[in-house]
DNA sequence: TCTGGGGTCCTAGGACCC
DNA sequence: TCTGGGGTCCTAGGACCC
């Protein structure tokens, strides 16, 4: 069997644990720019608040009821997920971490020696209370299955019919199951595919699982879709994967705080992003062979059309050295460069991963900064940046000119203190 | 005025190789 | 007259997840 434990509204009820003055109010968290709204307190939910939604369309409303607003704070949810996954790891055998508020677990061979709902109701009871964070725990034979069987407790355990925990492990408790839950609700099925079924009349789970096998592979996606039909039949094809330390990508990108048209500044942004990524590279021990650098204008725009494009490299090394890195993404960038639009986004994303250090051939075409020296260099980098702060040392293509801000800074007008995490903003308790 | 970010997996055509 | 097949790499994009 597998277990999912889902953390319950989790950006805000992190928020919660620090601010217990936001208990029974509705609380919104915003994503960065303080765009859209990533997660909604159940009072939230209430008033209608949809998952995703601009937040300037229903900013006035919502404070007007009593809502709060908070800024994105990454770094204190990431604390509070260590937290979580941490006690989960203490509990169950294999724990696989599946994103910030979710872990599978194999629970394979236990319920010949606990009462699964049981167990998994008394470790729900244990991470609210060593972690303040409520979380609902589905099981069943395969993954696909217990997210149903989370979607389903959580839905219950709103509608005060249940315990927050729900088991699926016999052939009629699968049926009724798969009935309850819309096709879209489907792990696996997003809104494309969504709509391709509507079309064919299949409108749950229950109905999904009847399509037939060939329909599936040439409809929904080749093998990926086989496996979801499968999964929801009660076969699993997917195990619990718990050493996942092995990164394939290293993504960085931002919507930027203001529209920009001049190729210097999002030649900073762009520099930017590859000089995070290059630390994210030395901090895993990784190098990178190939580098994306991508560019978007506002898909919102109807005149002229959103123009989105990017250019891979393929890197003549491997390489964690971020001035090589910053050299390439400019030429990547140069590529793809269409002057005079609007541009609200840039990116940089490192693929072809392999050990740094390995592999490294020498190059025909002479310095390609893989030298001894520049290896100090950005351990002396990151160093400096470690200690004084991200960004305190940068390349100069990342600078912006003398005396301005950085024009592709994003704004965070209401993000709470790093609770847990610098020592300068930890909670105070008053005696 | 203001619409997120970081991932994984899969597909498919063309170039190129033997 | 008859003109292959298997493989990799590159590039771009689609779909999905939280």
């Amino acid at each position: 069997m597998f277990g999912l434990v889902d953390c319950n509204n989790f950006y805000a009820s992190c928020e919660r644990v620090f601010r217990p003055e936001l208990e029974g109010r509705p609380v919104v968290v915003l994503s960065n720019n303080d765009g859209c709204v990533v997660a909604r307190s159940q009072e939230a939910k209430v008033l209608g608040l949809k998952m995703g939604v601009p937040y300037f369309q229903v900013k006035a409303e919502f404070e007007q009821r009593g809502g709060v607003a908070c800024s994105s704070n990454y770094e204190l949810y990431g604390d509070m997920s260590r937290r979580v996954m941490w006690y989960l790891q203490q509990r169950a055998p294999a724990v696989e971490i599946y994103s910030v508020d979710e872990a599978f677990l194999d629970l394979h061979g236990m319920q010949r020696h606990f009462d699964l709902a049981e167990w998994a109701g008394d470790v729900r009871g244990a991470v609210r209370q060593r972690t303040g964070i409520p979380v609902c725990v589905g099981i069943a034979p395969t993954k696909t299955l217990a997210k149903v069987a989370n979607r389903l407790a959580k839905k219950d355990a709103i509608a005060g019919a249940g315990s927050g925990v729900l088991v699926l492990d016999d052939e009629a408790q699968r049926r009724e199951a798969l009935a309850r839950v819309a096709v879209e609700d489907v792990w696996g099925v997003g809104h494309r595919n969504a709509a391709k079924l509507y079309a064919v009349g299949v409108r749950t789970a229950a109905q999904l699982a009847g399509v037939g096998d060939a329909w599936a592979r040439k409809h929904l996606g080749g093998v990926v879709g086989a496996r979801l039909l499968h999964e929801l039949r009660g076969f699993s094809c997917s195990g619990v994967v718990v050493e996942d330390e092995v990164r394939k990508s290293v993504c960085k990108s931002r919507s930027f705080g203001q529209v920009l048209s001049e190729l210097e500044q999002v030649a900073g942004a762009v520099a930017t992003h590859a000089a995070r990524a290059g630390e994210i590279l030395r901090h895993d021990g990784l190098a990178a062979r190939l580098l994306t650098v991508t560019v978007e204008t506002s898909r919102f725009a109807n005149l002229p059309p959103p123009y989105s494009h990017s250019a891979q490299l393929t890197l003549p090394v491997a390489t964690d050295d971020t001035l090589t890195l910053t050299k390439w993404a400019q030429r990547g960038l140069e590529r793809i460069w269409r002057p005079g639009l609007r541009y609200v986004k840039a990116g940089v994303v490192l693929d072809g991963l392999e050990r740094a250090g390995t592999n490294q051939q020498a190059s025909l075409f002479g310095d390609l900064g893989a030298s001894p020296a520049r290896a100090k260099l950005m351990g002396a980098l990151d160093a400096l940046n470690g200690r004084y702060g991200a960004g305190a040392v940068k390349v100069a293509a990342a600078v912006p000119a003398p005396g301005t801000r950085e024009p592709w800074a994003m704004r965070r007008d209401a993000k709470s203190p790093a609770f847990t995490t610098k020592w300068a903003e930890l909670w105070r308790v008053r005696c």
